[in-house]
DNA sequence: ATTTATCCTTCTGGTTTGATAGGAAAAATG
DNA sequence: CATTTTTCCTATCAAACCAGAAGGATAAAT
């Protein structure tokens, strides 16, 4: 039940991003790399979903960097992890019935439907804004 | 974020014994994994750990086979993720705070521990007697 | 032209997962 | 006592996933 590096450097990423919001510049990624201690090389893979999402704007060449597509308090937590995670509930069934042989009559489906809304209201509920002033 | 099988065959082993309970029969792995449609091999392993915890009593040679060492609601689903996932929490440094080189400083702490939280919840709230009568 | 950046693809070592295999020890049965 | 049934114990293995490094192409500013 490990949430990746994937999905934490990238809400760290994300924040960094936020905190920059609204400034002229926007921020590259080798200075989020410096702040954060993450390699540039790693960062480069984990904003390209981001951008193809688009949460993201990229400027390319010198004084180039990033920022985001949205407002901080648009964006939510869920939505970067799913992003990067992909689906991120406990169990495939819950989202792909065909997962599970015995899907019919599986009596530890519901404890899972429940964990996952747990999960997913925890972190869809927060946004970037939320998180940064907390 | 992904729960395994051992948690998730894990806890359809542990409602089979718990609809087992109060009966004179142990129930064997066989039984089991006829009925969950598990190898008897990988039960046995999953089905050690639970064992050394406490929550299972076993009975060896023939008519043999497990039972619940505990009431049904005594047992929540919580303990038995606990024992076959190991730490359940998204990110260890909840628990392990040296997982972390950047812990003093983290902006993303704050959040994870909301996301644990509500796992948490969602799963030791339930007893195995509750997830058999749902 | 040089520098600073994003962009794009590939590769790889290490760990975890999801089992299977083979047999030893114990208890009931005939 | 021999057989069967069952738990118990250890080892092995293929496939998938994870974390990250490498190498270079393209674009914009100076
Ligand atoms: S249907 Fe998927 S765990 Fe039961
Ligand atoms: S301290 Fe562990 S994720 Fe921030």
């Amino acid at each position: 039940m490990k949430l990746s590096t994937r999905g934490r450097y990238g809400t760290r990423l994300m924040l960094q991003l936020a905190a920059n919001y609204g400034k002229d510049e926007p921020l590259p990624l080798t200075e989020i790399a410096r702040r954060e201690e993450i390699s540039v090389k790693y960062l480069e893979q984990l904003i390209i979903p981001l951008k193809a999402a688009g949460l993201i704007e990229s400027r390319r060449g010198a004084h180039g960097g990033y920022v985001l597509a949205k407002a901080p308090d648009e964006i939510t937590i869920g939505q970067i992890l799913q992003i990067l995670e992909g689906n991120i509930s406990p169990v495939p069934c819950v989202k792909d019935p065909s997962f599970c042989i015995k899907y019919e009559t599986c009596n530890t489906r519901k404890l899972w439907e429940t964990m996952d809304k747990a999960i997913i209201q925890s972190v869809c509920d927060v946004t970037l804004k939320d998180a940064l002033s907390a």
